[in-house]
DNA sequence: CCGGACCCTAAGCGCTTGCTCAGCGGCGCG
DNA sequence: CGCGCCGCTGAGCAAGCGCTTAGGGTCCGG
């Protein structure tokens, strides 16, 4: 019990913003639980549990297990939405931008991959008020990405004659990291984030630079 | 031939392997469950109606509800198994391959959306050993990509440092298309296939064909 | 007409689920 | 010290779950 409870808090103090303590501890044992067996499979008995107190606790915190999940899906998207937007309205060229997007993204979604798995995965699992919500916070982040990639095909940078469709690609790249990251794999969040920033600039037709020809920085 | 009988059940010839008829219905009826609100939110009450017949009628054809998952894993996953080999066993370059199993895999997973989504998201529900057993399916898919973009890496078609990398990219990117394509979208099965084809070959860096309207640098 | 094989259903069993509620213990304050 | 406050627990409820069982309708060879 105590392992367990131990186990839950020493994870990432990317849950800072929530109190009281058990509040705090009751959503990072949930995140812990639903990446694990999903949403559904997962009983409030077990998140207690992890979070070392009883069922009938997480009920003063959280009025149901599906408002876990939402405060869970909003906190994790906002951030989500705050990576790209840093790197959307940086300065630099459409391909600065991009390569930078597409790092921390990735990044992002292979550190915090139980947290990213949640709630890019456990989405249906909302009440339809709670999802369209959140979808709105996805749409944000998808409107910052294609406007770099659009950017980057008006300037000349990209080649990209379905720019829809490329954003949805790169966006799709990046999410599915969390489906099939693990810690123990052979590749760090750092190592996915730049490779992966790699083969996008390679997909969106962008001059390739210090392969054959180095290119002044 | 029962003819009226089949054409009702025109969504799901995918299944025509699987007999008597009543099991064929079940496998359908799942399916259409699984991907809508996934496995543990499927109650079989929910899949025997979607069938037209009683709860207990499930268990004259199938031992459990997972047993049901693993059948339909089994086939789906045979089936994207089968067309990734038929794209690498073909004839001509490494580019001509692989733009050809990037086409086939992408779209299969757009058209039998509903499928691909049950086969590749749901995959945790099944019990350790029929988990194993799938999970070699989707290895030697796996390998039969990876060895397209060895062969192009060798061959000097493709620039890719990282193949195992480049591989998982790839898969990921096709995979995903189950997550996100819906009937109603703006693209068809066939142009996703192609988007997406075109997509990675510029990913993998093999030479530009006659591209269409681009924008030389 | 029989008698069993084959599919199916109505009813329901045992269990787990999300969630509730009366009450307890330790703390701060008067 | 006494008292109220509040985070928490033990016990448990109604509902719904996966799955079982006894039996009924239909067809067929005899």
């Amino acid at each position: 019990m105590a392992a367990a409870a131990e186990r839950a808090e020493e994870e990432h103090e990317e849950w800072a913003g929530v109190t009281p303590d058990a509040a705090r501890r009751l959503v990072g044992a949930a995140v812990e639980a639903f990446a694990e067996r999903g949403y559904h499979a997962t009983t409030t008995r077990d998140i207690a549990g992890r979070a070392g107190m009883s069922p009938a606790a997480l009920y003063i915190h959280y009025k149901t297990k599906e408002e876990l999940l939402y405060r869970i899906s909003g906190i994790g998207h906002e951030k989500a939405l705050r990576i790209m937007a840093a790197a959307a309205g940086a300065e630099g060229s459409a391909t600065e931008r991009l390569r930078d997007a597409v790092r921390t993204f990735a990044r992002w979604h292979a550190e915090h991959h139980t947290t990213a798995r949640v709630i890019q995965y456990e989405l249906q699992a909302l009440g339809p008020e709670h999802y369209a919500e959140i979808t709105g916070l996805r749409r944000r982040t998808d409107r910052l990405l294609r406007q770099i990639i659009q950017d980057g095909a008006d300037s000349g940078e990209f080649r990209a004659d379905d720019v829809p469709g490329t954003t949805l690609a790169v966006l799709s790249l990046c999410v599915d990291v969390a489906r099939w990251f693990t810690a123990d794999g052979p590749r760090t969040p750092d190592e996915v984030g730049t490779l992966y920033a790699d083969l996008v600039l390679r997909m969106v037709g962008a001059p390739d630079p210090g392969r054959s020809a180095g290119t002044p920085r």
